[in-house]
DNA sequence: CTTCGATTTGCACGCGTGTGCAAGAATGCT
DNA sequence: AGCATTCTTGCACACGCGTGCAAATCGAAG
């Protein structure tokens, strides 16, 4: 079954070869790589036969051209090797290629620029559905991914656009639950600890936690500054504990900087955690559940976020509208909180 | 400007369109968009204009069909929510993304079958290259791919095939010193921990380490099980440390299984680290160097591995030729082993 | 003005596929 | 057997682009 295809070099077989090896029109080809094509079961069979024996594979390309439909899925995204992002997109190329979709990459770091440049991308390989889990796309450019028929998704960019699909975790109620527990531990002097990039997810953390606090008179320290990364947290803890009255409870936005936080905390300072600091985070990573750590969290709705993605993925392009789906971020607890007031 | 995008309605712009507004002929809009084509500036501009106000972008599914070169390579990957390999795979993605390359990414679970259907993919869309980060490919694909002229990279693969470039690690060296600097820091009863998964890479790792202890007249228990995770590390000092005669050193084939094995050994038995008992990773995660752990340990030259291929994806396919190479990995000394014999 | 070379332009073909259309084959029914 | 109906099949066109080739344009030298 080789000789034929050694013969050949360094190029690859058409469906025209195929038919003629299989004594057929190349149209029959087509068919019979096609599902719900009208073709009998003989000459299907033959067709198969014959692609088999040259190592025949369906030019995406050429059938993309055709059909008006790539079968390309692009993910535009930033900071691949954070556990939480990085397992978001486990799941979700996971879930596409499952879908029948080929995953594009667009490694699109924090600036604008690339992001546009990935869009861009986008447009050349005439994805069926553009998937941005981070950086914020120019309206320009979003608007001529929509005017192009793509779907757009935007996850966990709480920045709305219309014509678009937008995802997001609640994370209003998190926020509101984390200051409630804080309280209910009998902590007195809460902190918020967030990176010094503004994304809208860390905001709302933010924000929607201070108000709370603020509900039940509480005032929070607040501290932000570096990338969302565990250094950060471990700057934070180190410089909270060094003011005149140091907190006895943070809530991080983001798990890496709640283990920053912990580590300065209890190697820096020697204090205990839950007992002298309550540590509360945001993402559920692997980390978390490391026993040195064993942090109270909110767990992000992985699952359910790439179900919903795919689903929207999948549906007809006449069907695209605006609409907005928010998820639970279920609480996970563990020990970096004091259940009840001492 | 928008109107005219407007007035279309989901569907994309074609070179012709493009053509028809700036007056000229579809060739020359063409050549506006290849670099080195003979074209006036004064028509470059008026097609550049054109296609800014009609939104045009090239499709590259039409132009790789033309060029025979899709300008898209794949990655043929598993566990990207790993540390190690999330962080190979953004270093990749964008390195290959400036090297003007496409990325698309075939997560490819751990099941051979799967990998096969990620290799079929490839064909499809007729990747210039494809980078195989984990799974072993069927030779009769990965033949088919090298026939049909693409270039077939395998990372940190030790099995070999034929035609193939393959990238390294050295991990004989890596094992050797980890196995010399136990003895140094004088501890007497090493400990082999690693996953259930037969990995080339981390079969080496244990072989070599081995070895070079039964050169200083050395054994070392061995405990090998699970997936290769933080879970199944925790679980190797649990049992390790019930045994009669528990280790005092423990040299783990990844940092994750490291980061389990003193968590373990720490909170479960008491012990200290590197006092009581020495630890030394492999890979340099994040995670190594968080300060719960500063695991001393060796570093993926992942920079390297990145550089080099994108070089092979670069290369004219007329050159391309098996080749094997092999980077080392250089040890980071942090505190989780003692320096000197007690 | 003529001639020659260099540059630019348009035409037409090909890349590999899907699919409407009409013709042909097969089957069922009377 | 004759006819109606359903299945198959091949032809031809379209998808959007790159590029060889010849015609056209331009500039400069004679």
């Amino acid at each position: 079954m080789s000789e034929a295809a050694n013969r050949r070099q360094a190029t690859f077989v058409s469906a025209e070869e195929v038919a003629r090896l299989a004594g057929v029109s190349r149209s029959a080809v087509s068919r019979a790589f096609t599902p719900g094509a009208s073709i009998s079961v003989e000459t299907r069979q033959r067709v198969e036969a014959a692609a088999a024996q040259l190592g025949y594979h369906v030019n995406h390309l050429a059938r993309g051209l055709m059909r008006h439909e790539s079968g390309i899925v692009c993910l535009v995204v930033a900071d691949i090797h954070t556990p939480y992002l990085s397992r978001l997109l486990d799941y979700l190329s996971r879930a596409l290629q499952e879908a029948g979709k080929a995953v594009m990459v667009l490694n699109a770091g924090r600036a604008t620029k690339n992001v546009e440049a990935a869009l861009r991308q986008t447009l050349n390989y005439r994805a069926d559905a553009t998937i941005v889990l981070s950086g914020t796309p120019y309206r320009s450019i979003a608007r001529q991914c929509l005017e192009s028929g793509q779907r757009l998704i935007l996850i966990n960019r709480d920045d709305h656009f219309e014509q678009t699909v937008g995802i997001s975790v609640d994370h209003a109620k998190a926020a509101q639950t984390a200051a409630m527990l804080i309280r209910r531990g009998g902590y007195r002097r809460p902190a918020l600890v967030s990176s010094g990039i503004g994304t809208p997810s860390l905001n709302a953390r933010r924000d929607h936690f201070l108000e709370a606090l603020r509900m039940a008179d509480l005032t929070a320290q607040v501290w932000e500054g570096g990338p969302t990364a565990y250094q950060s947290g471990f700057q934070a803890g180190t410089e909270l504990m060094t003011l005149p009255e140091p907190p006895d409870a943070v809530f991080a936005v983001t798990d890496l900087l709640a283990c920053g936080v912990m580590d300065a905390v209890r190697q820096r300072f020697n204090k205990r955690v839950p007992d002298d600091i309550g540590v509360i985070g945001f993402d559920d990573i692997d980390q978390a559940s490391w026993s040195s750590y064993d942090l109270t969290t909110f767990s992000q709705p992985v699952e359910a976020i790439t179900a919903y993605t795919v689903r929207m993925v999948e549906q007809k392009s006449a069907e695209i509208q605006a609409s907005s789906r928010t998820f639970e971020a279920p609480l996970i607890w563990r020990s970096s909180l004091r259940a009840t007031l001492p």
